[in-house]
DNA sequence: CGTCTATTTGAATGTACTCAAAAGCGGTGG
DNA sequence: CCACCGCTTTTGAGTACATTCAAATAGACG
């Protein structure tokens, strides 16, 4: 069991606490990878047969519209998970894309072992249960969010969400992700210096 | 156990198998109420300690912005779980209001219930699992919509989802669904109406 | 019926987008 | 070391989609 494991232990044993067997055998069902920044980890039309935790680097997820424009959906940065749930869950066609943004290190995880795991160590249905809620409250957030709140303030509130994301990102990024122009986001940064 | 509490069971009984045993103690943890249109069965502040499931009528659940303009986030007909997710898994102050568009009958499920029942039956932690992350994929469907469509394509796509709402709801809470005034929904269906 | 609320309509306005071009920035190779 | 290339960000003018506000009309309910 090497160091870089035991990150995705730390984060499950904060939910459920598990043997030193029940570890070995969920750790003996991730395979470590490493992605090249931009290499498609997913794309629509396939099957999201793996979920993917981030440990060290980032993800994004992202669709595009019938415009051609990229909206990022979600970042997944060290410590997360990252998978197109509505295709792992249903394993039917991905409708996201989902890519590295920098050179990436990850664990797959994969919904048939997922599955097997529910049955073999219960417990872990707890994990995924907790994480999966907590999930859904960030998206339901968003939602708010975005029916709430003026651009402005969509980039106030991701600038507090994510104040580490903020300093790496490239700003059309930003923009994608509070669903605004690039343009219209450094006119906007631009207002918001004058103010002060 | 009467018609009407079956509903719930069939529900979870297309995810997991009960005992008769199983079937009556959970039963035995729901609170029947009637709630009459438009009472304040949740508002921001209060803690959300029971989710509800809906056996007839319809709930919603908003937010309400700066502006004082109301934004709908769910709506759970027949059939469906509604809560302030965010306060009903943390235990703080609920951010959203709940209220029936119409009388409604729900089963009350508290937290501390749940608790209890995932450690007695773990079973439905599986069940719960389950409706998280089919909810999850809806709030995501959502946020993809909200970024990637035009108010046009927005209401298309509420109609082909709620099919049976569209009928039964006032138009400004499908604008207010949508992410548009009541006004220029009126426009919008004026103009589909001519190209046809 | 009459009142209250929901919907429609229109004109003026605003927020954010489009398109085009210029400026900035980082990496790479001569 | 600097020149050049590609990519990101900035800037500006014109435009579009959706909002605002006000008023008229239609519907629902007691």
């Amino acid at each position: 069991m090497n160091a870089e494991k035991s990150i995705i232990l730390k984060g499950i044993e904060k939910h459920i606490t598990l043997s030193e067997e029940e570890q070995k055998h969920f750790l003996s069902l991730l395979a470590p990878v490493k992605f090249k920044k931009k290499y498609p980890v997913l794309q629509p039309g396939e099957i999201a047969n793996e979920a993917a935790f981030v440990v060290e680097g980032c993800l994004r997820s992202y669709s595009i519209d019938d415009n051609g424009f990229e909206h990022i959906i979600q970042f997944a940065p060290e410590g997360w998970w990252m998978t197109d749930m509505y295709s792992f869950i249903s394993q039917r066609p991905a409708q996201l894309y989902i890519e590295p943004i920098v050179d990436t290190e990850a664990y797959l995880f994969s919904r048939k072992n997922q599955m097997k795991l529910f049955d073999d160590i219960p417990k872990f249905e707890r994990y995924f249960r907790i994480i999966t809620e907590n999930s859904l409250v960030a998206y339901r957030q968003r939602v708010v969010d975005n029916l709430g709140l003026n651009a402005q303030q969509r980039y106030e509130q991701f600038c507090t969400t994510y104040p580490t994301l903020i300093h790496i990102l490239p700003q059309q990024q930003v923009a994608s992700y509070i669903g605004v122009t690039p343009e219209f986001l450094s006119k906007m940064k631009k207002g918001m210096m004058r103010r002060r």
